[in-house]
DNA sequence: TTGAAAGCGCTAACAT
DNA sequence: ATGTTAGCGCTTTCAA
């Protein structure tokens, strides 16, 4: 059978309120005792039981904070649901979930959500947000406090004692890259990249990952021309299609980040005459409509649905987990998406 | 706040225990207040506590019983895992696992495998078997005594009250057709097709995806030969090379099965010195191996992992939720891999 | 600093 | 057919 709480009391000659609160670092323990329970719990193999705790907790049960810009963001649709589903599984083991969205990446709106979110009572925090200096402060903050939080989407290099739930964005150039090489063997490519915006990190390496791949296969390439897009449609599509228009010879098009892609859209339907391979990234209802109407050759997506619901259940984790214990990262996969993926 | 059992007891002017017997369809409770307590607890919402309900479990605890053709075949090693995993995560609410290996798909074997796990005491069923008609009155026995009985991985048409959970097999021989197509752009396909198992509907199911795809595509192609590998390294090998001996034309190899694909792979080095494009199926170590090294060129691969994972925690849900409530198919991504997802 | 006990939601055994 | 109650493992008051 397995070790309880009260199995351990009765091996220690305490009672099973002490060793709660030895194994839960409640400071109202003799650090002796505390040693001698730890130590205990540890060869016996003691695992906490997820049900008990939960019910146990369920008068004052915990609440997750997220942080989201998806305000206008198709993006986030699928995060969303991942949330929405995790929260439903989760409920009953003790769990709530409170979600802020914001609209866009303004460091100062994202500040006030954090704290919103604190003083709702929120134990435990993900959040979608950019490495600002003042967040990365904030963060630590929260973390020094003792909640755990978790970067979700994109990574936060500097940020203390929390976990990241997200893709390989590196990878996920890199794999553009393979693809481009497979599809196109030998051909010189004359390449325009579309970046997105400059406060997401991921926007920025999946290109290092593409043209390092590239460069690392020795494909025959150009990068004629390179455009910010601005996660906007309309920006997207005057900058693509005026470089369309200076560059005749494009032949390819490769779109590092998911937002403005009508904006790619409509500017290649208008320069239809011409053939180029096209590459997008991230996976929402136009981009699956650009790829069956072959306009975009394949997409490279992240599974933000399963980001959704993995960031909390890592926060969970987190929660029931005896305090200090390790939880790593959650990096999903690089879907690579064609045609018959929509159909 | 959520409504409970109290809550419902309350309303109904009937006591816990009634209310219990009611939603839980134990045969001692009247027809008319079993009606009455379902009515009030679907319009006030009521959810059952699956922590309260677990905790109360754990006295006598529930076991799956899962039957797997997995010795000797690595591809059932990521669906190992993830039992595994689902398994440490659902124990501690009130789930055991008994898993049961065979090897091949001998339909004797598996029949007197399945009764060993209701031997055991198993009180659901996840069985990766074969369309035979023994094992469908077998899969229907166990239906109509009220287990649930999930098909994993390779689903049996004909067979009652049971859900799926394993991938698309025709939308993979599409999503292959698909991505030669993009690779290939024009240049006529001198094909061969090696099959796997005859028992196993999902690998016939991929090739006619493949040719579906590929007609629809108008892609310029022949099949020029068509091998039966038998899920075995020699054989694959040996008619492998007999292929590409007899037609050295051939310049596309689909394999729609993922064992064996050691014997491919050797057949592709030995022949080298002809250039082939190669898609596989399924990852395993080896595939993975010969894809860095560039023999094979992408891979279609399933989410096995994710199969072993969720077919534990559908069967969960359908012991713990009131009986008869519809538990949905879980349909696993085709993903394409090519080589830099494996370095 | 520790022990004792209540209570979280649910099921099952026992009592009526 | 229905009510009552013990107990699953845990946390947290309240006493000591």
């Amino acid at each position: 059978m397995t070790v309880t709480l009260k199995d351990l009391a009765k091996a220690c000659g305490v009672s099973v309120g002490t060793v709660s609160r030895a194994l839960n670092d409640k400071n109202e323990v003799s650090a002796e005792t505390s040693e001698k329970i730890k130590q205990l719990a540890q060869s016996l193999g003691y695992v906490p039981n997820r049900a008990g705790r939960a019910l146990s907790a369920q008068k004052n049960l915990s609440c997750i904070g997220i942080l989201l810009p998806s305000i206008n963001s198709p993006f986030f649709d699928d995060m969303k649901r991942g949330i929405d589903e995790a929260h439903r599984e989760f409920k009953d083991l003790g769990l709530d979930v409170a979600l802020v969205e914001e609209e866009g990446w303004d460091v100062d709106a994202h500040l006030v959500a954090i704290d919103k979110l604190v003083q709702r009572g929120c134990k435990a925090f993900a959040l979608c947000t950019v490495a600002d200096e003042r967040i990365k402060q904030k963060i630590n903050e929260l973390s020094a406090e003792g909640y755990p939080v978790l970067l979700l989407n994109n990574n936060i290099p500097g940020t203390q004692g929390v976990c990241f739930v997200g893709p390989d964005y590196f990878k996920s150039g890199q794999i553009a890259a393979g693809m481009l090489d497979k599809c196109t063997q030998g051909k010189r490519l004359e390449l325009l990249i579309v970046m997105g915006l400059k406060v997401h990190n991921g926007h920025k390496q999946r290109v290092e990952g593409f043209l390092a791949e590239l460069t690392r296969r020795k494909v025959d390439f150009q990068v004629v021309a390179s455009v910010e897009g601005h996660d906007n449609d309309i920006i997207t599509q005057q900058a693509t299609m005026q470089a369309f228009y200076e560059h005749p010879e494009i032949n390819t098009v490769y779109m590092a980040t998911g937002s403005g892609v009508s904006g790619l859209g409509a500017a290649i339907i208008a320069n239809r005459e011409q053939k180029r391979f096209v590459i997008a990234c991230d996976e929402i209802y136009t981009t699956r409509e650009l790829v069956k109407g072959d306009i975009i050759d394949f997409v490279i997506c992240q599974e933000t649905k399963m980001q959704g619901y993995q960031c909390i259940k890592k926060l969970h984790e987190c929660l029931v987990k005896p305090r200090g214990s390790v939880v790593g990262d959650y990096i999903c996969d690089n879907l690579i998406k064609i045609r018959p993926h929509f159909e």
